[in-house]
DNA sequence: ACCATAAGCGGAACGCTGTTCCGTTTTCAA
DNA sequence: TTGAAAACGGAACAGCGTTCCGCTTATGGT
């Protein structure tokens, strides 16, 4: 459905594109995922509306700037059981200062990450459930999509909270699902 | 620790606030939680400013709105037993437009939130959570405190939402703490 | 090497938010 | 009735994501 553009990327734009998202990698480390988006194009040394020239939305840069990660993800669900790869899972969301918060915060933007990041790894937490169901380890009246929702929801406010451990009300949620 | 004011509330300031409560409770039901404050305003016909003459943050207003109605569910834990009271808990946090939804969007109004919702239903999610403990039907590694977050994360983004359905999962979570 | 053209850029401006500030109005007790 | 204190209304402020548009810059054809 992607047609050929006539032209190729002019070569300041991809550059722009790439510093872009450095710079947003950069700033979503140091003040985490909810930072302006004016600071991201402050140190990406571009202005702000060059932001929105290569991205629709700022939702949008944060899924781009994410990918990899969530790429590498996607693989190690070749690797190991569902409970691993759920807890690893849980760790990207908890670990990259507040990404379960932001897709919770409002709802345009989480239409946005939600297409961006779980369905994209929906098909893999389905390949390894059922291969539990398959097993008799797990009941069967769960789906992946609602798995994966209650995992990113138990990992919300988690970080820097130590009155609350999202990985041990994880493995609490895991535990109930046993069949 | 209140003093005892020197003079008491002025009539129309006593009038006032009772109008905000009252607009406030409509304006969640008819436009969510996250209505705008100036919006309230209009619909309690006073200005913005006398908002925050009555409440310190527009989140000491939502939790002022929800004050009865988190006390009848304190009341409830008389009556019935921590899942039935779960469930409740949860109800409360799903209909009430978002409710779970602000109390995760931001830092600085989850506290004020966590403060009046939580730290009043904590004693009585400890004493149902004790007799299942006590009765040896549920496992005693997990606080109150930790539950009734998990729980609340769970009902974040469940209304309106027909691929996630957080009764389930919050029973599944129930299910993982059985002893 | 030049130049026309279109793609890309920067940042001011817009619309929205919660909150503060302050001149005006209202209440209440003396 | 009146003066002082309390409360009010709404303009103003700061900060957000996003849009808009005049200017700059890269690029392919000459």
């Amino acid at each position: 459905m992607v047609s050929t553009p006539a032209r190729p990327q002019r070569s300041d734009a991809r550059r722009n594109q790439q510093s872009l998202l450095d710079a947003a990698g950069a700033v979503f480390v140091r003040a985490g995922i909810d930072a302006p988006v004016r600071e991201i194009a402050r140190e990406a040394g571009v202005g702000t509306g060059t932001i929105y020239r290569h991205f629709p939305t700022r939702a949008d840069l944060v899924v781009a700037v994410f990918q990899h990660q969530v790429d590498s993800l996607a693989a190690v669900g070749d690797d190991v059981a569902l409970r691993d790869w759920i807890l690893r899972f849980a760790d990207f969301l908890v670990t990259k200062h507040g990404l379960a918060d932001a897709m919770a915060s409002d709802r345009v933007g989480f239409e946005r990450l939600h297409a961006g990041f779980v369905v994209r790894l929906e098909p893999i937490c389905a390949r390894l459930l059922g291969v539990e169901v398959s097993a008799g380890r797990m009941r069967d009246d769960v789906r992946p999509l609602e798995l994966m929702r209650a995992v990113g929801n138990l990992c919300i406010g988690a970080e820097g909270d130590d009155e609350y451990d999202a990985r041990r009300m994880i493995e609490v949620l895991l535990r109930g699902l046993t069949a």
